[in-house]
DNA sequence: CGCCGACCTTATCGGCGATAAAGTTGGTGG
DNA sequence: CCACCAACTTTATCGCCGATAAGGTCGGCG
């Protein structure tokens, strides 16, 4: 029986986290698959195309379809498609590096639309809407970029992250050691977020007309 | 005359604009300087740690030394910040690549210490005012490192990106598509970065108790 | 003079993504 | 029944890569 493309897919992603992004190679995917490396280049055209389907296949697993969003609940669901994204990416060993630089394709369009059409109903204009949805995706892939990054060398490092004593003679900074030696990433994470929807709120509140 | 391990960091630099982080190897490196590959590895343990010296020298170009940020002028001082990351990071082809994953070293934290400072007079708590720092930071990391891989494939790409024909039936999309096709990357940035400022603001007023 | 540390070379290892070219295999039309 | 074809895989090989081992060069210093 042949190999399906799916299939590799999937075991890709497997390998994945067993090995993390430096270690999914070809030759490794293959012996995981029971074939030869160079049988791959029939599914794929190479290891970059790869990627991507293992990216999209990522946020398809954790992303709920298009669920027509609610104008009056923006803060909701921007909020909720934030941290469902960022769910999607931390599910994986370096899912955010996987994900990198890839573009929407353009069946995604449609849904972007509809929540363009909701913001838009809400008082924006659409390409303030969409910049809003743009900055949201960026500090989500931004945050668990460094998470990630964060995790992996948290494995490997043997000293604790900045000891008490690189915190000497710097009060405020040893008060706030928890945020710094990143003890939890949920609450730093929902704070930015929480900040950047705050900014919106004001945001459609000025370009509305509802200010002063 | 024998290398110092500076000008091999400026050489790394240099060629890193011509090849991308993908064509810089400690090979390419080496004949760059008239050397032999293993020569590197006297002055680098391994080429991680050459990138890291490379994104610490990256910015050290571009950021001015410290300022001692005035508490009454934050939104300033933030906002100026940022855009010195992000044309710190830009000045570099996969700046932002390379400066993934690095982390504050401990002679930077009396820097952050001082911003700490500022905002808390300004009225947050330590641990809010450094997760706010941290929160504009993956922003800007997030923001960059996509426009880099927008730019990268922008010039191996043939055929425009998002072509009108898909935004058929799509009008907000159409009428934001100067934004979907990331036509003005700083106007968007600068778009986002209000935002999360305009959010912050919010926060400061309901944490000091100005609200109501 | 002899040593030593700084710095570099040569040789080599195992592994990488990718391509070319030659099988294999199952189904389909003549 | 057979010839062919498309789908899929193999073997062989290329030119790279990061890294290490072991040994050379050379200037300064005791």
């Amino acid at each position: 029986m042949a190999l399906q493309r799916d299939e590799v897919v999937r075991t890709a992603l497997r390998l994945l986290d067993e090995v993390g992004i430096d270690g999914l190679t070809t030759r490794r995917l293959a012996r995981e698959l029971g074939v030869q490396s160079p049988a791959l280049y029939w599914h794929f055209k190479n290891k970059r195309e790869l990627l991507d389907l293992m990216a999209e296949a990522m946020l398809a697993e954790a992303l709920p379809p298009d669920r027509t969003p609610d104008p009056e609940r923006w803060p909701d669901w921007i909020a909720a498609d934030a941290r469902a994204k960022r769910r999607a990416l931390l599910a994986y060993r370096d899912g955010a590096r996987v994900h990198a630089g890839t573009l929407p394709s353009e069946d995604e369009l449609p849904a972007i639309e509809a929540q363009l059409s909701a913001l838009c109903r809400a008082g924006l204009r659409p390409r303030t809407a969409l910049r809003l949805l743009l900055a949201v995706d960026r500090y989500v892939m931004g945050w668990v970029t460094e998470e990630q990054a964060w995790r992996q060398d948290a494995e490997e490092r043997d000293t604790p992250l900045y000891a008490d004593d690189a915190l000497r003679g710097l009060p405020l900074l040893r008060e706030a050691a928890d945020v710094l030696r990143m003890a939890d990433h949920d609450a730093d994470f929902e704070y930015g977020l929480r900040v950047m929807i705050e900014g919106f709120r004001a945001e459609i509140a000025r370009e509305s007309g509802w200010v002063r």
